[in-house]
RNA sequence: CGGGAUGUAGCGCAGCCUGGAUAGCGCACCAGACUGGGGGUCUGGGGGUCGUGGGUUCGAAUCCCACCAUCCCGACCA
């Protein structure tokens, strides 16, 4: 059997040999990105951008439905701009990169390319805002931002990186907390729905919290190393932003009040998570609705195949193509079958269909599952229908997997005792009891490497004792170790 | 940013210690033929500023210095 799996492919590092090398391998020999010349930078490669675009697009739509619609702000924030709210500066300060020449000559004022776009935004919604009925306004731009890295992973965490960012004013601070809550609501959403990832939503310590947020909630996945991703953050900001920009609007009674903020986004960071959540040794698992081929069809090439199964390969792709299937016909007579199997196996398409003489004859073709790997023959009539409720199953299937190995890697701890030894033996998310402080915090950190990854909203702990200082604790919280 | 490792063809590596003639191997790539239901076979072929810059030397992939990049492990982050 192990033989066997080994003989399925080639040039990946198995995932028990070394996880990162693992994750690196599949990226680039699946052509998801590629390193480029500039420190730290990638090139997303045609087909890792079409998992980002159908990302996007589950995302956009869901912004769309929730009122929210799209802008674009500028790259470039002045300096001035940024220094505005005290939190945020600090908080970006290490991380941001600066233009101080345009041309020949010295800025008057340095810019800073944007690592984040509530300074600018945050400006613009000053301008335009003057009474409540001009609340609330929501908006989400589609932009790059830079953040100087020290380490960089492919997807993980770049120097640059594509997201989205969602900046919203409201006229009540009740109404802010429920926008934040509702975008963590549509992050879960396409975490668990499209990505097939299932995640824990809830908020963030005060450590771990945005420069300049009064809360910060994030939705929290689990990698197949154990290690948890941070794979969407939605910020309520209170009014700091507003003091800082000055966004200020006239209120029903007549007052001078400042607007309450929101900001939330979600990255390229998305294409690691879905990578380290379904991936297996043989490559990529894709979950069916942002995959860019949900189907690949191959072509048995037998005699005189391009007169017989080709046209047939054709008038499949057309079917599926009709019913809505993303799908690709891979006529490529330089390779064999088998080959075709390992690579697309590889990019981690959903559903191979193979068709041939032998199923001609039989009005058949033969289906085979990437995520089970298990492989019928079915009816060539209707298999447009089989075919959208495979890719349905793959989609359900390779999410309870994932929710399975959640659920195996989350254990709940009542010493630090056993709390350090759930982190030593069998990584994941350990849910204890926290009293609440920074100093419990750091030391659970340096002494464990687990950081506090989210509290859930819906865990109170009546009589809880803190894991590490068995103090009265108010929360559960989920530790991890972290990307 | 600290600790460690590695940079030789697209990828993976050998050669370096002990300097010497045209820098090799596997895979990939190109041409053709035979093939084809789980990474085919044969024949022929193309591809290298040996990471970059300096130095030592009659001579450097090989020795020395600096820099850069990537990976791994830590401190900071989406």
């Amino acid at each position: 059997m192990a033989e066997k799996k080994e003989a399925f492919v080639k040039e990946i590092t198995p995932q028990s040999e070394d996880f990162s090398r693992w994750y690196t391998d599949v990226v680039r020999r699946a052509e998801l990105a590629d390193y480029s010349p500039v420190k730290g930078c990638m090139v997303i490669r045609p087909y890792g951008y079409a998992i980002w675009e159908l990302i996007q697009q589950a995302l956009d739509r869901r912004f769309k439905a929730t009122g929210h619609v799209n802008a674009y702000f500028p790259l470039f924030i002045p300096r001035s701009l940024l220094l505005k709210e005290a939190d945020h500066v600090e908080g970006f300060a290490p991380q941001v990169a600066w233009v101080t020449r345009g041309g020949n000559e010295d800025l008057e004022e340095p810019l800073v390319i944007r690592p984040t776009s509530e300074a600018i935004i945050g400006t613009m919604f000053a301008k335009w805002i003057q009474s409540w009925r001009d609340l609330p306004i929501l908006i989400n731009q589609w932009a790059n931002v830079v953040r100087w890295e020290k380490v960089t992973r492919l997807f993980l965490r770049t120097t640059e990186f594509l997201w989205q960012e969602g900046h919203t004013a409201h006229e009540t601070e009740a109404e802010a907390e429920e926008e934040t809550l509702r975008m963590l609501g549509v992050y879960q959403d396409v975490a668990e729905h499209e990505l097939a990832m299932p995640v824990f939503a809830g908020r963030k310590s005060e450590s771990e919290k945005f420069a300049g947020a009064a809360r910060t909630y994030s939705i929290e996945a689990l990698m197949k190393d154990g290690r948890a991703l941070q794979a969407g953050t939605s910020h309520n900001l209170g009014q700091n932003f507003a003091r800082a920009f000055d966004i200020q609007f006239q209120a029903r009674d007549k007052s001078l009040q400042y607007v309450w903020g929101t900001s939330w986004g979600a990255s390229t960071r998305l294409v690691g998570a879905v990578i380290m959540t379904h991936g297996d040794d043989s490559g990529l698992v894709l979950p069916p609705r942002i995959a860019p081929y949900q189907v690949v069809i191959v072509p048995i090439p037998r005699g005189d195949w391009r007169e017989t199964v080709l046209p047939r390969a054709r008038e499949l792709q057309a079917g599926l193509l009709n019913a809505g299937v993303r799908v690709m016909l891979d006529d490529r007579d330089a390779y064999t079958p088998g080959w075709k199997y390992a690579e697309w196996e590889l990019r981690g398409v959903p559903l191979r269909l193979e068709i041939g003489p032998k199923d001609i004859e039989r009005s058949q073709v033969v289906l085979v599952r990437r995520d089970s790997r298990e492989k019928l023959a079915v009816p060539m009539d209707g298999v447009a229908r089989t075919v959208a409720t495979l890719l349905e199953d793959v989609q359900r299937s390779i999410f309870e997997r994932a929710l399975r190995f959640r659920e195996d890697h989350t254990t709940c701890a009542s010493s630090y005792e056993e709390f350090r030894q759930i982190l030593e033996g069998r990584p994941g998310f350990v849910l204890a009891p926290w009293c609440g402080t920074e100093e419990c915090e750091a030391e659970i950190k340096s002494e464990t490497q687990a950081t506090i990854r989210n509290m859930p909203a819906d865990r109170g702990t009546p009589g809880g004792r803190c894991i590490r200082c068995d103090r009265p604790a108010s929360v559960d919280v989920y530790f991890a170790k972290a990307y």
